[in-house]
DNA sequence: CAATATACATAAGAAAGTTAGGCATAAACA
DNA sequence: TGTTTATGCCTAACTTTCTTATGTATATTG
């Protein structure tokens, strides 16, 4: 998906799958995000790692470094504001699709 | 929806409009968008005429003017390479929509 | 032992918006 | 009748967000 439309949605990407999984570190939300879509949603390592490191300024995400042999992984959770944004990100995207519909005129299964 | 989503849908806005009407002017559009996504969705004149501009370039969109009393109004309509662009942009936002549902794990209705 | 996968990161540039103007005519309202 | 609001087009500076291209290093697989 060489898509534009993506644009936008990775921090509510990100968020959401943060917080039904838990802890996850980058290079998991990359591949993780590729088979849920099906291989449709590639993220690029350079949209994700600047948009972890924001949500982490933001407040949003709580980073832990862990390591795993000799390599360090940077697992991030959310804070509890971040679980708040997390839902109002999902709603918003509703919003979105809802209004796109209309829009549209498109039906959505 | 001061939304970050919205962003990469214009073009698919367009192109759908004017598959339905017709034949639209850049105000019109905005109305429209407005109407029918209940003050949802508000384009920006801003990011309107360089898109309908872009898409005339690119062969998509026939322009017209037509005097209305001492004002002057661009017409758009859909050229034939413009009608099957606007056919495969419905089709990449609703694969878009799909994905997202896997990704993000929601329903819609 | 070379290629691929894992795992992080940054930086230059492109793309697509927002914000803030500008210009002009027509209609509505006080 | 004069001012505000609506109609109708436009551009330019700036911002945000992503892509593309690198860089670095360890682990695994053939």
């Amino acid at each position: 998906m060489k898509n534009e439309l993506i644009k936008g949605t990775l921090k509510t990407i990100i968020l959401h799958l943060l917080e039904k999984e838990g802890r996850m570190y980058g290079y998991e939300i990359v591949q993780k995000v590729k088979s849920l879509s099906h291989d449709k949603v590639l993220l690029t390592e350079g949209a994700l790692y600047p948009a972890l490191h924001k949500l982490e300024a933001e407040g949003w995400l709580i980073a832990e470094k862990e390591s795993i042999g000799k390599r360090v992984r940077k697992y991030y959770s959310l804070s509890k504001k971040g679980k708040i944004v997390s839902k109002e990100k999902i709603n918003e995207f509703k919003e979105f699709i809802d209004s796109m519909r209309l829009v549209l005129n498109i039906e959505l299964k």
